[in-house]
DNA sequence: TCCTTACTTCGCCATATATCGAAGCATTAT
DNA sequence: ATAATGCTTCGATATATGGCGAAGTAAGGA
């Protein structure tokens, strides 16, 4: 029971939705994600634990970077059926159609270029003013 | 996506799935919902409107009675993909196993008999002190 | 006509969730 | 060794959700 309701806990919060239909275009780290959902590092990563947490998806940490991917083949029975309803309910659905597209250019941008949602981060780091306030 | 986020919005919530799943079991009225989740009369009338909005139940009024049922036949694919989800999932579930047993009995209960969760209203009701204080 | 019944709606409260920025933690680059 | 990067964890806050009881409503019975 709490497996399922895991599920779809997950499954429903929109961006959450979002991200796992972007993984089934393939891998990708949570730099691209966050590009791709316009949300704060710290958001995405709490989604994607969430996801994480209910089976839907894997990781996989390589370097610096954490990539996802949707469960595979050797997940229950009832997560597969899961991501295999959403993925058909969506398939022709306006944002994901949407997403899809724009994902495409992200994943043909370079890593740095990427991930300018550190920006401010960066910033704040480098700013002189930033640091005399600590 | 809207619609699919209402969905897994309905069925994030445990007792909404059991009471999905005892629907499935054949339909049922209100007060039966009442007597097998254990919750107050508003409660559940709130989780059936949430099932209802969601498209996952239809609704059936008789006199002062209110039966609720799963989508039929003629709902969207991804509702009955859904709700197939769901009783695949859970067949064979503990607590919904029990709920089920436990439901055969509710249904051979009168309907007088039935309604003890409205006890605290008619004691309310019928008790001087209760009446004074008003 | 007035009461009872079977709900639903409303208003409230406690808890859960989505979001952010700050800080922490590995890993890689300088 | 130090700094930067990519991400996670933490703490705070605003909003959403689940729960209840009181009050409202519509139907049937006395």
């Amino acid at each position: 029971m709490r497996n399922i309701t895991n599920i779809t806990k997950a499954l429903s919060d929109e961006n959450r939705v979002r991200a796992l239909m972007m993984l089934c275009q393939g891998e990708l780290c949570v730099c691209q994600l966050i590009q791709m959902l316009g949300l704060a590092p710290s958001t995405v990563s709490k989604h994607m634990s969430i996801l994480y947490q209910a089976g839907l998806v894997d990781a996989r940490k390589e370097g610096r970077w954490n990539y996802y991917r949707p469960a595979d083949e050797d997940a229950p029975e009832f997560v597969l059926d899961a991501i295999r309803w959403v993925q058909k309910s969506l398939a022709k659905d306006k944002k994901i159609v949407a997403d899809n597209r724009q994902l495409k250019l992200v994943c043909k941008m370079e890593k740095d270029e990427l991930c300018a949602c550190y920006e401010r981060t960066k910033l704040r780091n480098t700013n002189p003013a930033a640091r005399e306030s600590k």
